[in-house]
DNA sequence: TTCAAAAAACTACAATTGTAGTTGTATAAT
DNA sequence: ATTATACAACTACAATTGTAGTTTTTTGAA
């Protein structure tokens, strides 16, 4: 199982969202320009084969769901691009970002407070 | 331009490690199993054809060089993707690795310092 | 000074991904 | 009932990516 192409991430993404969706309501979710539905139908075929999607019949076609998610997606194949850019630590990656200023160091600290008041539970 | 393959991108981190570099010093530098020279060569001058790699005449064949740096990759391609996916902003995405535990409480902490300290100067 | 050996540019092809036309089926309007 | 419409499965093809054979050029022996 090898990572997704961007635009089936962006499939992914909607049917994430959705839960539960056709292929029209998985179209109506991406953003424009939106592709023909024949094209989302085929990606999600296949992204179903290859174990990202499940489905089950529904009358004459399937509804889709995900089989991969978000969390398991980001942590097998998403960590390791990160990591393998950085040295294999998530310090270096969130360091690079602290440094380009898309994360500020109030936000930081406002990571570890969540974080330790859930540990005080 | 798009964002790199998974085998492309293997390639351009050998290729930011080396600084400059023949097609057989990168295929050294990538993981087992090695792909076939040839392979790499090839992926190589596509990369150079859609402005990932640049090159210099350098006897009867080429030495490579990136021109995109790895800063410049992640903010354009890595960054959209993380962002992409926790609701476009660096800060769940950070919250998310740390639950995850892929990164603690106390390197964060770390980070905050270096980056104080920085300031200061 | 030929003659291997090595490197990689060039070329060719297979696999994957992106795209949409064609067809079949279900639903709704007359 | 008949017909139009919508949906998407099925099919087909183009573009991109992955792979490596073939050829050319250079270099370093014998």
């Amino acid at each position: 199982m090898k990572r997704l192409s961007e635009k089936e991430e962006v499939i992914i993404k909607a049917v994430w969202k959705l839960k539960k969706a056709f292929v029209k309501d998985v179209r109506e979710e991406l953003p424009d320009p939106k592709p023909h539905i024949n094209t989302v139908a085929t990606m999600m075929r296949r992204m179903a084969d290859k174990g990202f999607l499940k489905y089950e019949d529904f009358g004459a076609t399937y509804r889709y769901s995900a089989s991969v998610s978000k969390k398991e997606y980001t942590n097998t194949f998403v960590k390791p691009l990160l990591t393998g850019l950085f040295g294999n630590s998530m310090k270096n990656v969130v360091s690079f970002f602290t440094e380009e200023e898309e994360i500020s160091v109030d936000e930081l600290k406002e990571i570890i407070e969540m974080i330790e008041n859930k540990n005080k539970q």
